[in-house]
RNA sequence: GGGCGGGUAGCUCAGCGGCUAGAGCACUCGCUUUACACGCGAGGGGUCCAGGGUUCGAAUCCCUGCCUGCCCA
C-alpha cells in the first residue's frame, strides 16, 4: 500500500473510500464487545441498545440522526478505553408490518389475509422481515455505524420470544396479567383492537340529533308514563307549557343516535335546576322498550341559557347542549367512565365488523330488531327516521365534529366493549418503581429516592432533565396496559383456554381436570404453570374451585392455563387431549420491545441462548452490560418504551438478581431524549408529503462523514431540528429551493412540477400524491438539503490539512537549528505551544459536551479547532519553519493525530482513512511533550481503537501561550484589514512599523517576527519611522504603520477607514464610560471586573487617539 | 384541558447575568497567496417577539401578553 500524500486527491471523495474502510474495522473486529473484559475488570462497560427500528420500511433521517448520536457516544468511549457494546437489532412492529403486507397482497394479488391462513400470511410477513431487516442493516453499515453487528437480534427471534414467554408467565403467575373487559379502539375493517397511538383525528362536518325519551315511572313489570302535569308538580320548569295530560320527555343531543338502543341511563347535571324535578324518574327508549334510569352526573354539560360561569359559558358544547345526556357505556369512553361511577348496565350493541347485532351482549332487543343487521351508517338513517315518524326528533343541527380514525385503515375508530389482556402496570411494584428509579434530583414531589449510586432506585438520569417530569408524570396517572391485539404477526398470546361446566354428570368432571394435568398445576406442584380460573361472571375465582367434586350445582368457568414455554410438551398435550385453545391474539409489540435489554442479552437463560446461538459470549453480556448505560431515543417513546422497559427491566431483573421484583436494576443509566428532524416549515418528514430526505441519497451525494456532522452539528438541546429540504436536480445535478404551495389539507409542500434551469422534473410531493407522474422528459427528482453541505465542506477541509500536513510530513527537511522552530522559554516555538494548547482545551470542551449530551457542542468546538485554531492559523504559522523542525513537525503530526481521534466519533470514515497514511510515519518522529494517547489497543490498531488524546497540565496551562499568540494575531488581523481597504494585493512587498523600542523588540525577535511576517504579508518589519506615504495600523497604543502599500497611498480610502476605526472605537467609548460612571457599578460590581472595564477605556482611548491623529496628518482631522 | 419547548442577522441556529451579541449559509469587495474555490482575506447586516419587574448591570432571571411547535389526556 502506498501512502504517498502526492496521490491522494485534492477534493475528498467519500465513495474512493467507504467501503474498504468498513471492511478495515470488520476485519479488525473492532466493534466485536466481549464481556469477559468486563468480568475481569480490564476494561470499564460502556453499552447501548439500538432503538430497533420497525422492519416496516426502510430507515429515514430521524433514525440516521438517532443512531448517529448513538454512534459518537458508542465510538468515544471505544477510543476512551471502554469495552463498549452497541447492540442492533429490529422490531417486528406488529399492526404497521401486517398492514403493510396486507395491503401490498391486496393490490398485487387482490387477496386478504383470510385468503391465505394464518400459517401462510405469517410466512409472507416473514419474508418482509427478511428483505428489510437485511435493508436496515445496510443502511446503518453505510451510515457507519459501529454496532456489534454479529449480534443483531430481532424482537420475534428465538432468544427475544423466550424472553417474551417468560416474562409473560412470570407476570401472569404474580397476577400481574389479567383479563379485562374494557372499551378498546376498535378498528372494524381490520377487525382489531388500536391503541391510541394508532390512530389520527380529523375534523368533519356532522350533525346534532335532538330526540326526545319519554320520561316513565320504572314500576316491575311495567313503565307507567309520567305526564308534564306530574313533572309541574315536581318542580320542573317549564312543565307547565305543555298540555297537563300528554306524556312529558326529555330531549337529549347526540352526534350518535344509532347507540341509543345501547343506552342504559340518561344523565343530568346535578347543578341543573330540573334535576331535582327528575330524581326517582326513568326514560323508557323508543322501540327497545329498556327503561333506564336518570341520573345525576357533573360531567354533563349544562346549556348555555343555564351555565353558571363565563367558562361554562364558553365550552362550545353548551351551545348545543341540552342538559341531557344520553348514556351509552359500552360505545363511549366518557360514558363508560358515567357507567362506572353509577354502576350502570353495559350493552354492546355492534358485531366486531361494525354492524347493529344483538349477539354480542344485547338481549332486550324488543322492536329495535329492524336494526338489526345494518352498518352504524345505515343504522343511524333508520333511528333518525324512526323517531321523527314518532314525532320524537326534536331538530337536527350542524356540528362540526372531531372524528377518531385508525391509521392504518382510515376507518373511523369505534370505542368497542372487548375481552383483552392487561398488565397491571398501576401495580406498585411497576409503575412506582420506574419513578424511584429517577435520580433524587430529578424527583418532583420532594420524593428523594435512596440508594443513589447503585443500579437501582435513583439510578437513572434523564438528559435533557425536563423530561424526567414526562416521565414521572406518565407513571402518576398511569392505566392498566392492554396487550393483547387482534393480529396474525407477533408473539402469541401464551395462554390456553377452554369453558368448562362442572358438576351435573357434565364433563370435564374434577377428576378429569385431573387427568388433564392441570390438578398439578394448580396445586402448586408444577412451578412452570399456572391455571386462571374465571367463573361466568366474568369474576376471577380460586382455581381450586376447578377441582370441588361435591359441586351441588353447575359451575361455568373459563379456564385459563400458560406454562412458562421451557416444555412444550403441556400445552401440546391440552390442546391435542383437553380441548383446549391458545388465544388467537398476539401481543403488543411493546411487551417484546419493553424486554429489549434484557433480551438482546440473553435473558431469563443466557447460558441457553449461548448454546442455541452458538456463541459462548452471550453467556456474559446480561451480567456485563445491563444495566446499559445510555438510551437515546425520541420524546414520545418516553411513555411508549423507556417506561416500560424500567418497569420490566426492574421487576424480572429483581427476581433474578435477588433485589426483590419492582426493587431490580434500571435498564440504563442515562436516557438522552433528542430532538425531531422536521422540515423547512417545521412540519415532521412523511411520506404522504413528500418531504423527507433520504440518509442513503445524503450519502451518495455528500458522504457518511458530513451526513453525520451535520446531524451532529444540529441537534442541539432545546429545538427541534429544521432542515430545509432541496430538490436535486437530475440532469444538473445541483441542488435548489423548490415552489412551494399549500396542498388541500393545509400543508406547506413542493409544488409538483418543479422548473430549474429551464428543465421540468416531478418532486416528491408530486410523486406520493399522485398529482404529477413522472415521464421521462420530466423526471422525478429527489430530495436533498443545502444544509449537508456544512459537512461536505467540513470533511474536505479536513481532508487538505490532512493532504498539506502528510505531504510536510514526507518532505522533512534538515535541521535549521533554534530559529522560529524553537526560540521561545521552554524550547517549544510559539505556535505549537499554542496549537497544543488549543488542543488540550478543545478535547475539554468535547469531553464535557459529550458527557452532557450536547451534540451540536461537540461538532461546533470541532469545527473551530481544525478550521479556525489549526488550518487558518497553525498550518499558516509553520510554514516557513517546519521543514526545518523536526520537533515542530512532531507537533504537527500528533495536532493532526488529536484531531482526527476527537473527529473520528462524528466522522469515522475520512479520519480511519487519513489514519492509514499518518500512522506509519508517526515512528520517525521525536516525542511530543504533554501529548498522549491513552486507552488504545497498541500499534497497528485502526484509529477507531487507538486511544483518546490526554493532554499535560504544562499544556492545559499553557496560558501564556495563549495571549501571546493571540497578540500577534491581533496586530495581523490589523495588518490585513489596512491590506484589503486598500486593496493591496497579497504579493505585494509590504513594511510594517514598529512604533518604539519597546514593541520593535518584541515583533523584531526572530520567532515573533516570522509569524507575523508570514500571516500578515509583511516582506519587513522595522522601528525606523516610514520614510514615504504610510497608513497607521490600529493595534494596541502607539504609532504601528504600514507602508509601501501602493504606489502613493489612496488618501480617500485611507481617510474612510480611517473614519469607521474612529466612530466604532468612539461608540465603545461611550459605552465603558456609561458603565463606570454609573456609581452603583464601582461599588457593586467586582473589582475585576470594573478593573477590565477600565483597562478597555484606557485602550480605546489610545486607540482612538492614534487614529484621530493620522486623520490629521491626512489634512482631514 | 394538563405538561414541556421555541420566538436573536435574509435563512438555520449558538449564546442563557458582565467581552462593542456570535457561527454556518446567503450577500458585497478583493484574490488562479503551489493543502483546500467544498477555498483564502476583508466587509455589510440585529429597538435579541411586546410590555412590566428584579439587578450596579438583562438577549440571558421573574411576571403578563401575543405568536409557534411538540408530548399526554
Amino acid at each position: 500500500m502506498s501512502n504517498q500524500a502526492a496521490e491522494l486527491p485534492k477534493a475528498y471523495r467519500p465513495s474512493d473510500h467507504e467501503e474498504r474502510v468498513r471492511g478495515v474495522w470488520e476485519v479488525a473486529g473492532a466493534f466485536r464487545a466481549d464481556p469477559g473484559r468486563v468480568a475481569s475488570g480490564e476494561r470499564r462497560p460502556f453499552a447501548v441498545v439500538i432503538p430497533p427500528p420497525n422492519v416496516t420500511a426502510r430507515l429515514h433521517l430521524g433514525h440516521a440522526l438517532n443512531n448517529t448520536l448513538q454512534d459518537v457516544l458508542v465510538r468515544a468511549h471505544r477510543l476512551m478505553g471502554f469495552e463498549a457494546l452497541w447492540m442492533p437489532g429490529t422490531d417486528h412492529a406488529g399492526i404497521a408490518t401486517q398492514a403493510v403486507v396486507e395491503r401490498r397482497l391486496w393490490e398485487e394479488e387482490k387477496k386478504r389475509r383470510h385468503d391465505l391462513g394464518r400459517e401462510a400470511f405469517v410466512e409472507r410477513v416473514g419474508a418482509w422481515k427478511d428483505d428489510y431487516e437485511r435493508q436496515i442493516t445496510d443502511q446503518l453499515k453505510l451510515m457507519g455505524c459501529s454496532c456489534d453487528f454479529g449480534r443483531q437480534r430481532f424482537t420475534m427471534d428465538g432468544v427475544c420470544a423466550r424472553a417474551v414467554r417468560e416474562a409473560f408467565f412470570r407476570l401472569f403467575r404474580d397476577g400481574l396479567i389479567y383479563r379485562g373487559k374494557r372499551l378498546v379502539n376498535w378498528d372494524p375493517a381490520l377487525q382489531t383492537a388500536v391503541a391510541d397511538d394508532e390512530c389520527f383525528e380529523e375534523e368533519v362536518e356532522s350533525k346534532f340529533y335532538y330526540l326526545r325519551y319519554p320520561l316513565v315511572h320504572d314500576r316491575p313489570g311495567d313503565a307507567e308514563p309520567v305526564t308534564w302535569d306530574e313533572l309541574a308538580g315536581r318542580g320542573f320548569p317549564g312543565a307547565g307549557e305543555h298540555p297537563a295530560d300528554q306524556p312529558a320527555w326529555v330531549t337529549v343531543a347526540t352526534t350518535r343516535p344509532e347507540t341509543y338502543v345501547a343506552d342504559t341511563a340518561v344523565a343530568v347535571n346535578p347543578h341543573d335546576p330540573r334535576a331535582g324535578a327528575l330524581r326517582g324518574l326513568s326514560v323508557e327508549l323508543p322501540l327497545v322498550g329498556r327503561v333506564v334510569p336518570v341520573v345525576e352526573d357533573s360531567y354533563v354539560v349544562l346549556p348555555e341559557a343555564l351555565a353558571r360561569t363565563e367558562e361554562e359559558k364558553n365550552d362550545p358544547k353548551a351551545r348545543f347542549a341540552t342538559g341531557f345526556l344520553k348514556v351509552t357505556p359500552a360505545h363511549d369512553k366518557n360514558d363508560w367512565e358515567i357507567g362506572v361511577r353509577h354502576r350502570l348496565a353495559v350493552v354492546n350493541m355492534m358485531s366486531p365488523d361494525g354492524r347493529v347485532s344483538d349477539a354480542h351482549g344485547w338481549t332486550d332487543v324488543g322492536d329495535a330488531r329492524v336494526f338489526v343487521g345494518l352498518t352504524m351508517v345505515e343504522a343511524r338513517e333508520k333511528v333518525v327516521a324512526e323517531f321523527r315518524a314518532r314525532g320524537l326528533l326534536e331538530k337536527v343541527t350542524p356540528y362540526r365534529q372531531t372524528l377518531t380514525y385508525s391509521d392504518r385503515s382510515k376507518a373511523v375508530v369505534e370505542p368497542y366493549l372487548s375481552d383483552q389482556w392487561y398488565v397491571r402496570v398501576t401495580d406498585e411494584r411497576l409503575a412506582a418503581s420506574a419513578n424511584r428509579a429517577l435520580t433524587p434530583e430529578q424527583r418532583g414531589g420532594g420524593v428523594g429516592g435512596a440508594g443513589a449510586g447503585g443500579d437501582g432506585d435513583g439510578a437513572m438520569t434523564f438528559f435533557p432533565a425536563r423530561y424526567a417530569k414526562t416521565f414521572e408524570q406518565w407513571h402518576a396517572g398511569i392505566r392498566d396496559w392492554c396487550i393483547s391485539r387482534q393480529l396474525w404477526w407477533g408473539h402469541r398470546i401464551p395462554v390456553w383456554h377452554r369453558r368448562v361446566t362442572i358438576g351435573r354428570g357434565e364433563s370435564p368432571s374434577a377428576g378429569e381436570i385431573g387427568a388433564m394435568g392441570l390438578d398439578r398445576v394448580i396445586r402448586g406442584g408444577e412451578a412452570g404453570g399456572v391455571v386462571r380460573v374465571r367463573d361466568a361472571e366474568g369474576r376471577e375465582v380460586p382455581a381450586a374451585e376447578l377441582l370441588r367434586e361435591d359441586a351441588a350445582n353447575e359451575r361455568v368457568f373459563d379456564v385459563y392455563v400458560c406454562y412458562d414455554g421451557n416444555d412444550p410438551g403441556p400445552e401440546r398435550r391440552l390442546e391435542q387431549e383437553c380441548g383446549f385453545t391458545q388465544d388467537p391474539d398476539v401481543l403488543d409489540t411493546w411487551f417484546s420491545s419493553a424486554l429489549w435489554p434484557m433480551s438482546t442479552m440473553g435473558w431469563p437463560d443466557p447460558a441457553r441462548a449461548a448454546s442455541e446461538t452458538g456463541d459462548p459470549s452471550m453467556a456474559g453480556l446480561l451480567e456485563a452490560f445491563n444495566p446499559t448505560s445510555v438510551l437515546c431515543t425520541a420524546r414520545e417513546i418516553i411513555t411508549l418504551w423507556v417506561s416500560r422497559m424500567t418497569m420490566f427491566n426492574r421487576y424480572l431483573l429483581g427476581e433474578d438478581r435477588g433485589a426483590g421484583k419492582g426493587a431490580g436494576p434500571v435498564p440504563f443509566r442515562h436516557v438522552y431524549i433528542h430532538a425531531v428532524v422536521q422540515d423547512g416549515e417545521g412540519q415532521k418528514m412523511s411520506k404522504s408529503l413528500g418531504n423527507g430526505v433520504d440518509p442513503i441519497d445524503i450519502i451518495q451525494t455528500h458522504g457518511s462523514d458530513a451526513m453525520r456532522f451535520t446531524l451532529c452539528h444540529m441537534a442541539t438541546q432545546t429545538q427541534d431540528v429544521r432542515m430545509p429540504v432541496d430538490i436535486l436536480d437530475p440532469f444538473s445535478g445541483e441542488a435548489f429551493a423548490p415552489k412551494m404551495i399549500t396542498n388541500a389539507q393545509g400543508a406547506r409542500v413542493a409544488a409538483p412540477v418543479q422548473e430549474h434551469k429551464g428543465r421540468r422534473m416531478v418532486s416528491s410531493y408530486g410523486v406520493a400524491s399522485g398529482e404529477a407522474r413522472p415521464t421521462s422528459e420530466m423526471p422525478a427528482a429527489k430530495n436533498t438539503s443545502s444544509k449537508f453541505d456544512l459537512g461536505r465542506n467540513f470533511a474536505n477541509k479536513l481532508w487538505n490539512a490532512s493532504r498539506f500536513t502528510l505531504s510536510i510530513l514526507d518532505r522533512g527537511g534538515a535541521e535549521v537549528g533554534a530559529g522560529a522552530g524553537g526560540s521561545s522559554p521552554g524550547g517549544a516555538a510559539l505556535a505549537d505551544r499554542w496549537m497544543k494548547h488549543r488542543l488540550a482545551r478543545a478535547a475539554g470542551e468535547i469531553e464535557a459536551a459529550l458527557s452532557n449530551y450536547e451534540f451540536a457542542g461537540y461538532a461546533q468546538s470541532l469545527y473551530r479547532v481544525v478550521w479556525d485554531d489549526f488550518c487558518d492559523w497553525y498550518l499558516e504559522a509553520i510554514k516557513p519553519t517546519v521543514g526545518g523542525s523536526a520537533a515542530q513537525r512532531a507537533t504537527l503530526a500528533a495536532s493532526l493525530r488529536s484531531l482526527l481521534t476527537l473527529a473520528h466519533p462524528v466522522m469515522p470514515f475520512i479520519t480511519e482513512v487519513v489514519w492509514e497514511s499518518l500512522a506509519p510515519r508517526l515512528a520517525g518522529l521525536p516525542a511530543v511533550d504533554g501529548v498522549r494517547f491513552e486507552g488504545g489497543r497498541g500499534d497497528g490498531s485502526p484509529l477507531c481503537v487507538s486511544g483518546w488524546p490526554r493532554f499535560g497540565a504544562g499544556v492545559m496551562g499553557d496560558e501564556a501561550a495563549g495571549r501571546e499568540f493571540d497578540r500577534v494575531r491581533s496586530l495581523v488581523t490589523a495588518v490585513r484589514e489596512v491590506r484589503a481597504q486598500h486593496g493591496v494585493l497579497p504579493k505585494r512587498k509590504i513594511t510594517l512599523h514598529a512604533p518604539d523600542a519597546g514593541r520593535s523588540v518584541w515583533a523584531g525577535k526572530e520567532e515573533i517576527g516570522v509569524l507575523i511576517r508570514t500571516l500578515g504579508g509583511v516582506e519587513t518589519i522595522t522601528d525606523q519611522g516610514p520614510g514615504g506615504p504610510s497608513v497607521l495600523v490600529s493595534f494596541e497604543s502607539g504609532e504601528w504603520r504600514l507602508s509601501d502599500l501602493a504606489d502613493a497611498v489612496d488618501a480617500g480610502a485611507e481617510e474612510a477607514r480611517l473614519r469607521k476605526v474612529v466612530a466604532d472605537l468612539e461608540r465603545s467609548i461611550a459605552t465603558l464610560r456609561g458603565r463606570l460612571s454609573n456609581p452603583g457599578y464601582a461599588e457593586r460590581a467586582p473589582a475585576s471586573m470594573v478593573q477590565q472595564t477600565k483597562d478597555q477605556l484606557a485602550k480605546a482611548e489610545s486607540e482612538v487617539d492614534s487614529a484621530r491623529s493620522a486623520l490629521k496628518a491626512l489634512g482631514a482631522g
